[in-house]
DNA sequence: TTCCCTTACGATCGGCGTAAATATT
DNA sequence: AATATTTACGCCGATCGTAAGGGAA
């Protein structure tokens, strides 16, 4: 077994055709054909099946596409710890954001990479909460900025700071000049709010849920900028972390009032996956972006 | 980077030297010293300091050997649980025992595994607890047994029952025909134990200073054979499970009495390597060992 | 018939082993 | 001077690519 006849399965595997694989890894069909049977040979076990269009993995070879994933992550991250060691921490990162996040920090923090680390290949997604948690568990993710609470997330954590959410609406509307505003008297506002279970709406429900109000949404958007864009417009009035609609803030298009009784607010958290130690590069890429973070958030130091 | 190159590392950096490394892998000398050296230029990293009289690792080096060795050991369990997929488990296990399991059991196991797991390579170590937690902590063993309490082992562990200690003395020495001897009549005996920190000692001297009873030991033998020797000889008297001695029981050279106020006993547990499900090769071996485990104490079922 | 995998075969590249050179204590 | 690593070089084996063969839908 070989670390090229590992990369070879993996690609014939998730191609599902040889030919396919052949392609991506630029080596001619033959050749796969040869280090799959030598595989197979060597592990005395059939690791697809051949049905004339195309390879199916075995149950054997399922075992093998997703045992072999851990490992070839442990290859790589050990690799580029080892470039690290000497001179500039070097290799592969996977930064993981959610959209309000991305949106302030996602531009310094590359530009801050690409200067300081040159040697560092950064990767950034931007997703939900759920997702990048999977994500974090399967080990595809470096580091993440999520939003708490921690608990139940069964993986390191760092708390940055607690954020307070604010009521948005176009300059003129809904809001006039409040500087704040009541849960209850938000809610009878038209609301543009994402749907259940996501991070901000949660804590709207729960909030409100617990004071009795009822909520009833004009409209519901699953991404912030339609959000956003919605409130632009004058539609309706929607809910974000001030720091979020700063530019819109300052170009004057929309205007913000605290949310009081309750205040609402959520924990911004850093989260890494728990196996093992985070590689030299990682480290270093969270350093700055949990300074962008801080700075964007307007957080003193540690949460 | 290659496996092959990897354990062309470990086995110089094991040796400090290419000539020793050229002997043990059976390849000549240039060639181990050309892999070294295209390793150190894939990872742009001196991984050992040449001084005309061998190879000594870098702290670069030092990192690898560290890491690599938990990736070879994923590598060659992934491969063994492969060729496990169709037909018998097949690979290499290693298992720990402490000397007094080890008298009861090692030989059923070992017979058991031979016939029942022809495709198994049984390696079985034995040793102290604290020795047996290390190498469990470290990935060298796949499984071990050892007593309880489970806390603070933080690994998995199962438990197999409780066992009770006895007084073993030379027939018609020290202990007459009782059945039953009290602790601070045995604390009165002379006695031959472990020295402190062993499994059976720190039994007793907890137990003994709850109660307030000084412990004055006769000699302190480090080896349960060794104890049972001095025992045999009827100079002192000796607390073990009583399992481990039924041999001379039956023999008749030595007797035993339960030791009540109170009732000393351990519990016998298995653990596991936390480090990833255990392989099929392992979990095929556990299951026996657990099987004459709990026959050999005479335990009904799950502790 | 079409698509895809397998087999066959010549060519190339990489790695091993022997032998000589070099460096360090 | 002795010991150990590095360099040089010829040879062999492994793997690749091209081309032809074989099954299944």
């Amino acid at each position: 077994m070989d670390l090229r006849e590992l990369q070879t399965f993996r690609a014939v595997a998730e191609m599902g055709s040889l030919t396919r694989a052949s392609d991506r890894l630029h080596i001619a069909q033959p050749a796969l054909s040869r280090q799959i049977r030598l595989l197979e040979a060597e592990l005395r076990t059939a690791l697809f099946t051949r049905d004339g269009r195309g390879m199916r993995l075995t149950p054997a070879g399922e075992v093998l596409l997703e045992r072999s994933a851990g490992l070839m992550r442990d290859v790589d991250r050990m690799r580029d710890d080892l470039r690290s060691f000497l001179g500039a921490p070097t290799g592969y990162v996977h930064v993981g954001l959610l959209p309000t996040v991305s949106a302030m920090v996602s531009g310094a923090v590359a530009r801050r990479v690409l200067h300081e680390l040159p040697a560092v290949t950064l990767r950034m997604s931007e997703s939900y909460s759920g997702h990048l948690v999977d994500w974090l568990h399967r080990g595809d993710l470096d580091v993440a900025v999520l939003y708490g609470p921690s608990e139940a997330l069964h993986m390191p954590t760092q708390s940055l700071g607690h954020e307070s959410l604010v009521a948005v609406a176009a300059s003129g509307e809904h809001l006039g000049n409040l500087a704040e505003m009541e849960l209850s008297r938000l809610l009878a506002e038209p609301l543009a709010l994402p749907s259940a279970n996501h991070g901000i709406r949660r804590i709207i429900d729960d909030a409100a849920e617990r004071a009795k109000y009822p909520v009833r949404v004009l409209m519901e958007a699953d991404s912030f900028r339609i959000l956003v864009n919605v409130a632009v417009q004058g539609l309706a009035v929607t809910v974000l972390p001030k720091s979020a609609v700063r530019r819109e803030i300052e170009a004057g298009t929309l205007t913000t009032a605290r949310i009081v009784s309750p205040a609402l607010d959520r924990e911004v958290i850093m989260a890494w996956a728990g196996n093992g130690p985070p590689s030299v590069a990682a480290s270093a890429v969270t350093s700055i972006l949990r300074e962008e973070v801080l700075s964007a958030f307007g957080f003193s130091g540690a949460g």
